[in-house]
DNA sequence: AAATCATTTCGTAATTTTGCGAAATATTAA
DNA sequence: TTAATATTTCGCAAAATTACGAAATGATTT
């Protein structure tokens, strides 16, 4: 009951992969790469993002790094591609998250207890 | 071509979704709580995340920004749950950039100048 | 060998995130 | 009114993220 949990490591894998889905250009890229079957160069993809070469590098790294895309060489160029198997891991990872819903049971301990409420406005 | 683009509404959207379940607490706290139909007090959250109180209250005031959760008022306590309505929208959306993916098309300009490729290891 | 080219790594700065304890807030109980 | 309770806000520190230009890397062309 009062036993601090280890999160699961489905919990600790969405949010792994939803921190590198935290940043628009990292999202944009992932959106074109899985559109397509082939890949992109980073040069490529400089001349459409609006950040620095260096900056992209970064984020295409970070992107490698969580496993969703993967780059491929032929000098002076790389190309990144999507990363197929991850990303359908990630999709059925993310679609069992958000459908797991049992929105008709209660499982909550103190449930029942609750009178008088009224909804907070959600103002920050 | 060589115009930057700004992000559309959807990158920005799931962007911002994501950076709320770029937390392992938080992404717990979200897949607890749209498994209920009722709420969590944030009492009752804190005996089994391991974090302290002030720091579960930031997590849970984020969630609510980002729109995924809302509070029920009934003093001295306060009750969270998913806002259903955001909830589903997120589903949604995450639904949809996962599987659109066309991975027969070939869009990239250079995308057939690509000779003597080796895929690159995924470290760090 | 030297110049060129695409990309990454390095160094650095600004900002954001995460975490905690102490103090503040707001309601109920004594 | 005072004490107790649940939660949030504040103040602060440590760490991570984001961004950029300069330098380094690695391969090709001249």
């Amino acid at each position: 009951m009062s036993d601090k949990l280890e999160f699961t490591q489905e919990v600790q894998q969405i949010a792994r992969i939803s921190k590198a889905l935290s940043h628009p250009v990292r999202v944009y890229i992932l959106q074109k790469l899985s559109k397509m079957n082939s890949c992109c160069y980073s040069g490529d993809l400089v001349e459409e993002i609006p950040v620095g070469r260096s900056t992209l590098s970064q984020h295409l790294k970070e992107l490698k790094y969580a496993g969703l895309i993967q780059g491929e060489i032929n000098p002076p160029f790389i190309k990144y591609c999507i990363n197929r198997k991850n990303w359908d891991e990630a999709k059925e990872l993310f679609t069992t998250f958000l459908n797991d819903n049992n929105p008709e049971e209660i499982s909550c301990d103190n449930a029942e207890s609750m009178i008088n409420k009224s909804t907070l406005s959600g103002t920050h």
